[in-house]
DNA sequence: AAGTAAGGCGTACAAAGTACGGTAACAGAC
DNA sequence: GTCTGTTACCGTACTTTGTACGCCTTACTT
């Protein structure tokens, strides 16, 4: 190991891009710009990942280890798989921006994969099947994300862009009129829970019907 | 007008856009790839189109107007809200790979906004306050279109991949093992109209406890 | 036949990822 | 203290992709 002048190292990195993700977006992060906030010219990069792909998996997977909070939620598995949800949910509250990395990072980072073990291991014993199960990640986890990208538009396309678009043609939809900037914007996180808890409750009845 | 020599037209642009889109996915899609799928050299497409982004958007367009079937379904409010939903997921379904034109397209094309329009009618016409309608577009939109994207994901990353990742880490996933690929495919249309019901039922009852 | 506008194109530049090989600085051996 | 090897960093340059600018060709009009 040589010089230690405080310099680059791979949670250096890591760390610098998700603020780029979370401040600029997700395109804003190219490898002149991260080597340029980290003081550094762009190919020292490679010398700690091999490509930017590595990079974003890494960013990924320092994101998703926060998800796995307690590691093991008591009470019966309605509560707990509502306590994975919700802690996948506040991983998109903290990082919006880095939305498409968690997407993906699900089945393909360590913390995303024991994220997903637990949830399988808490519907399994509950007395799902592996297809039913696969069914309650596939529904709930689309409900949760798909609300994290609608988060993510309302963040890149703000709503005055919507709205100006939109002048001139006001006519056209009255009624979008009458709802207005509501939306163009998602920011109702209780709302989260409701949906939740509904679909929950739907998997409930399905498990009680067959079990 | 000059020559009508069987060349470039915008439609014939989106049309050609589209099929790259859905044959190679959204990333393939580049002006010098679409021009030699034109048979045609890439500055060519300005003279129809001032950018890409003005093709994506007419692409997002021209996808969004097959989502108007009938313009106005009948029967109670539920139903013809359902029948919006599901037209929107059938448009995901005809072209996965748009996933992302679709969603930004539904308040930024001027068939997305009729379908919006129509939606917030409906809710408007059923008694939900402008909030609550809000609400249930962006309840019910982020699951259709939450579905959208875990099949985009397993489009885009094959059950293969997945698999070949967690070779050598199976004994840390023992759960993951029992549910195997179901957990990184997704093709159950049928469990989408469970969702959608769920949740509909779900505004009913809020309308009635309000109303 | 000549003018004119529309459609197509050649060239060239900027932004971004990264291959390749060089260099600087520090560690340990002697 | 000098030598040597390793580690971290970097300069240069090539590739891909979007697109600005201005030329050229075509085909219809008169």
């Amino acid at each position: 190991m040589a010089g230690t002048r405080e310099h680059l190292s791979r949670p250096r990195i890591v760390e610098l891009a998700l603020d780029i993700i979370d401040t600029k977006g997700l395109p804003a992060l190219n490898m002149r710009r991260l080597a340029a906030s980290a003081g550094v010219k762009p190919m020292s990069l490679y010398h700690h990942y091999p490509n930017k792909e590595a990079i974003l998996g890494a960013v990924a997977e320092s994101i998703a280890a926060a998800a796995l909070g307690d590691p093991h939620a008591f009470g019966p598995w309605q509560e707990r798989t509502r306590l994975l949800f919700v802690g996948l949910y506040e991983l998109v509250q903290a990082h919006p921006r880095a939305l498409p990395l968690i997407t993906t990072g699900v089945l393909r980072t360590p913390s995303g994969r024991r994220w997903m073990e637990e949830l399988m291991d808490v519907l399994l014993e509950a007395g799902f099947t592996p297809d039913a199960a696969a069914r309650v990640y596939h529904l709930l986890g689309a409900f949760t994300l798909g609300l994290g990208y609608a988060q993510l538009l309302s963040l890149e396309v703000p709503a005055e862009t919507i709205v100006g678009e939109l002048t001139g043609h006001w006519a056209d939809y009255p009624n979008l009129l009458r709802v207005g900037l509501q939306l163009a914007i998602w920011d109702q996180p209780a709302d989260f829970a409701t949906g939740l808890d509904v679909l929950l409750a739907r998997f409930a009845e399905e498990l009680d019907g067959a079990g």
